[in-house]
DNA sequence: GTTTCGGTTCTTTTT
DNA sequence: GAACCGAAAC
């Protein structure tokens, strides 16, 4: 059979660079591409090519960081070879593994029906452990720290002990006591078929190491894998590729060690500076030539993180016409920061420019609280990726709990959330009432939700009355296959009643509900629902409200992969960014860097940078902060200073 | 015995 | 804002 002439031009289309790696030959490759170079772009092409070239795309796994990222790139490939990439697996590690999951979990003992617990079930859980173990004293770690030390241990492999000892050497409390919560706490979630966002990574690998058959499956079915910001993955994740491409080592990472910002959850760059040497015969090809940022803005990023040693050297080169300097400004305090931000967004407003080409960054997100208050009064539209996400905010959860509760009659978090929603049910008596139900609420099962009722303190029956009749006619009406259905329902007969008694901004909520059923009716089951909600961040975006023109506020992690025509830095301070805390770990500050240089490079015209004076304290003292040590290693020429005056 | 409420304190980064 | 703690209310 003739191959298919080539309906695309890739020599036309890419660089030198890229279409050196995007035409790369099988075996092990690494893209080392800096910040703009137009990574996303050498790896759709890189997907088109393998396509054209008589790849099947089933037989193509591509791996990124966030789901948005996995959407954008199958899209953009689907507009270059047509709707057969949908036959590609993308996604990220974690909906990767739940996917694989979802199909064998019964393998490792699991139902397949699992649920996911996002971190706040996990921290109840981890609190409810270790109240039954007696340990939730003062003396004790509290479930937040101890939660967050073992899924350090998790992602890096490093024994749970080990770690322990190395965190709290002079600490009172008992390790060989952690170590029984851990186990504790894992027994638990096994139990009661549950799994955190670390046990998906794990369970996949558990799965493909205790199932030869079924892993030779996989590997055989992934001819081509290609792995996104690779410079971010962790050992697991590393182990969990290294496994599936052992087969046809048709791997292809593509990551900048520059920008590895991600060591604080286990994520190590050496995976991407070793990657040569673990893979014998890798071809390794480099992504320099910046598209993205005028001259100006390049070299504070050059010089910013010349300061890190022991990386691979490149050096951003500009393609772009010279233009102004980037800006560095000495406010007083927030509030001024705030105001100046505001003025120059109206300014460039007034130039033709749209809100939504302009972003501001910032190390945490306290940071932008003056400035959230100061858009809010002067009416300027923005969006946060909030610290929370989406999902996560309690209304939300309460709402989707009954989902969860009707999926899985024994997710006993769900139903404690549930109950406790009514008046006189708190935690006592909702564990009371769980016990009665032997631990199980079939919302199919009359007798079940009879129970349920009668167990009930007298004062909540009649609050409780709508959502028994509603769960009556769930089979009967085939609910189960219009969850948005049930959503609307419960919201209009039972939550928007809680929500006006309990919450402050009832509206804000209640629209945020109103935008849950929007988007819970594209699913026609409750279960496929679930499968998408547990995994979804908010910078994975609501497609219908991209089109809304409005300043963007981000961390400078949830920034990652995003440009922006302007953009200011805030709070560019010692003790903010870099942060106080990071400087504890390391007092050279290299990820910290890394980070500053992943603000700068999302910059295409403006840079501001910011470095407040003060800051007022709770007490009612004033803090005062000297300028970022960024700022102060990049040569005062590169920059302007902009002095401002009492606004 | 439980729930609720009011005051206090703290805020790194996320799939 | 939200998590925690202690005191008041049911």
């Amino acid at each position: 059979m003739e191959p298919l002439p080539s309906r695309i031009d890739f020599a036309a289309e890419l660089n030198a660079e890229q279409l050196a790696a995007v035409q790369a030959g099988d075996g092990p490759v690494l893209i080392i591409a800096a910040a703009g170079t137009g990574k996303t772009r050498t790896l759709v092409y890189r997907v088109a090519y393998l396509i054209e070239q008589g790849t099947l795309p089933a037989r193509i796994l591509l791996l990124t960081f966030t789901n948005r990222a996995a959407r954008e790139m199958v899209d953009r490939a689907r507009q270059l070879v047509g709707p057969c990439v949908n036959a590609m697996t993308g996604g990220t590690f974690h909906s990767v593994s739940n996917r694989l999951l979802r199909r064998h979990a019964d393998l490792l003992g699991y139902r397949k029906s699992y649920t996911i617990l996002d971190s706040e079930d996990n921290r109840k859980l981890m609190r409810d452990v270790l109240d039954q173990m007696g340990l939730n004293t003062k003396e004790f770690p509290k479930p937040d720290v101890l939660l967050s030390l073992f899924s350090y241990a998790v992602n890096t492999e490093e024994d749970v002990e080990e770690v322990l000892h190395e965190r709290f050497k002079h600490h009172p409390a008992e390790i060989s006591d952690m170590v029984q919560a851990f186990d504790a706490w894992s027994k638990r979630k096994f139990d009661m078929s549950a799994m955190d966002f670390d046990d998906l990574l794990i369970n996949a690998i558990r799965l493909l190491e205790s199932k030869p058959a079924l892993l030779e499956e996989y590997q055989e079915r992934f001819q081509y894998i290609l792995v996104d910001e690779y410079q971010d993955t962790n050992a697991i994740q590393a182990r969990f590729v290294d496994m599936l491409a052992a087969k046809h080592k048709n791997l292809l990472v593509v990551g900048d060690d520059f920008q590895s910002i991600y060591a604080w959850r286990g994520a190590d760059y050496h995976n991407i500076i070793e990657f040569p040497d673990q893979y014998e015969g890798t071809q390794v090809f480099k992504l320099e030539t910046n598209y993205r940022s005028i001259p100006e803005i390049l070299e504070v990023a050059n010089q910013c993180i010349a300061g890190n040693p022991q990386q691979f050297q490149k050096t951003l080169k500009a393609t772009r016409a010279s233009s102004a300097q980037p800006i560095f400004v000495r406010p007083h305090d927030g509030g001024q920061q705030a105001r100046y931000i505001l003025d120059r967004v109206r300014g460039l407003q007034r130039n033709g420019m749209a809100l939504k080409d302009m972003a501001v960054l910032y190390r945490s997100h306290f940071s932008s609280m003056e400035l959230q208050l100061e858009l809010q009064r002067e009416g300027i539209p923005f969006v946060i990726t909030s610290g929370i996400r989406f999902f996560e905010q309690a209304h939300i959860k309460d709402v989707t709990c009954l989902l969860r509760l009707i999926h899985s009659p024994t997710d006993e978090l769900a139903f404690m959330r549930l109950v406790c929603l009514l008046p006189r049910v708190g935690d006592r008596t909702a564990r009371k009432i769980w016990g009665i139900l032997r631990g199980r609420f079939n919302v199919s099962d009359a007798h079940s939700r009879l129970e349920l009722m009668n167990a009930l303190p007298k004062a909540s029956r009649e609050r409780w009355q709508p959502v028994h009749e509603l769960l009556e006619v769930v089979d009967a009406e085939k609910l189960g296959e219009r969850p948005f259905e049930i959503v609307n329902r419960f919201v209009d007969e039972f939550y928007d009643h809680y929500a006006l008694d309990h919450f402050e901004n009832y509206h804000r909520r209640i629209d945020d509900l109103h935008e849950l059923g929007t988007y819970t009716s594209q699913f026609n089951s409750v279960e496929m629902f679930l499968n998408e909600m547990a995994l979804l961040s908010n910078t994975d975006g609501k497609s219908g409200e991209e089109e809304e023109d409005s300043l963007k506020l981000s961390t400078v992690h949830q920034a990652k992969g995003l440009e922006w025509k302007v953009v200011f830095v805030l709070w560019l301070t010692e003790g903010q960014f870099p942060s106080g805390r990071s400087l504890e770990e390391d007092p050279l500050a290299s990820e910290e860097r890394r980070l500053f240089y992943v603000a700068t490079t999302r910059a295409e015209d403006m840079l501001w940078m910011f470095a407040p004076k003060s800051r007022r304290q709770r007490d009612g003292g004033i803090q005062f902060y000297n300028p970022s040590r960024f700022i102060g290693e990049l040569d005062p020429s590169v920059y302007h200073e902009d002095h401002v005056g009492y606004i």
